[in-house]
DNA sequence: CACTTTCATGCAATAAAATTGCAAATGGCT
DNA sequence: AGCCATTTGCAATTTTATTGCATGAAAGTG
């Protein structure tokens, strides 16, 4: 993980459809060279994976909830269950535990009300262990990126 | 935008690293027309990108956090300058401007603590315009996707 | 219903890109 | 300086993406 490597990383989180000789060029490297850090990058797991990311309203996702939940009982094993219940849902795009106030917090891709209407009704009835949640509309977006700053 | 458009992209969400003719076997396509079909999709804007994503721990940001933003003043341009603010930090990988009790939201990922204090620091100093934050540890990630549920 | 227009498809040829073997070079370490 | 391990660049090869073109399907029109 030297400079170079950083560089490949930052480049290709930015724009994974880049030709590895562009890439291989914008670094300082030989094509050959540059695809094997490439690959080493894969196969150590620095990166994940590499994904299309959509346009939200394109893809018929107009709206973004964030929902902060209080459970009744909050023991790990709790906790555990509801994010699994909640990870289920299509809908959910991402849900974590958190420390403070709340037990729980989850972030929705919809396509409109009655959708969260639906799934507040499964992930909220009342066998639910869910004491309180409070949903949050996001107005508006001024940054959202899957890039992780480097160094 | 038809059933394997659909398909295109739920794959391409997962995976975009596939080969055309793998895709184009997979819809049941030639590779030529799967490969028009994608180039048509990225031109319209409903796949905005594709990208590497990499393992957070593995990037050296082991710690993520979520701060919600009680605004002084709470009007549009005082919001929307806000969000600005706190989008030129790196570590903010999302800010939005929500509805009900907090004005705003930040996704933070984080190296450490120092680097969390250094950024609470700077976003919100006396003269910042935030009377109140309120910071949350992510303990336990249920679900992390870049995906949007199509249909 | 016949006709036209428009658009998506598959095939085959071509261009571009990724991948590999190998010898040279580089970078620590002692 | 000398050794070992690793990385590099080149060139050949393989794989993949891309394009032109003719066919076929679907939709609209008189």
């Amino acid at each position: 993980m030297d400079k170079i490597d950083s560089k490949l990383l930052r480049l290709l989180q930015e724009d994974a459809s880049r030709t590895n000789a562009d890439l291989a060029a914008e670094v300082g490297l030989s094509p050959s060279s540059c695809l094997r850090r490439i690959r080493r990058l894969h196969q150590t797991g620095v990166i994940d994976r590499v994904v299309a990311v959509l346009n939200p309203a394109k893809a018929g996702r107009t709206m973004k909830a964030i929902i902060t939940v209080e459970l009744e009982r909050h023991g790990e094993q709790f906790v555990r269950r509801f994010l699994d219940t909640a990870a289920k849902e299509p809908a959910v795009v991402q849900a974590y535990s958190v420390s403070g106030e709340t037990d729980a917090l989850l972030m929705l891709r919809l396509k409109d009300m009655d959708e969260l209407d639906a799934l507040t009704e499964r992930l909220f009835r009342e066998e639910s262990n869910v004491a309180r949640y409070y949903t949050a509309f996001v107005i508006r977006t001024g940054k959202e990126t899957t890039e992780i700053p480097l160094g």
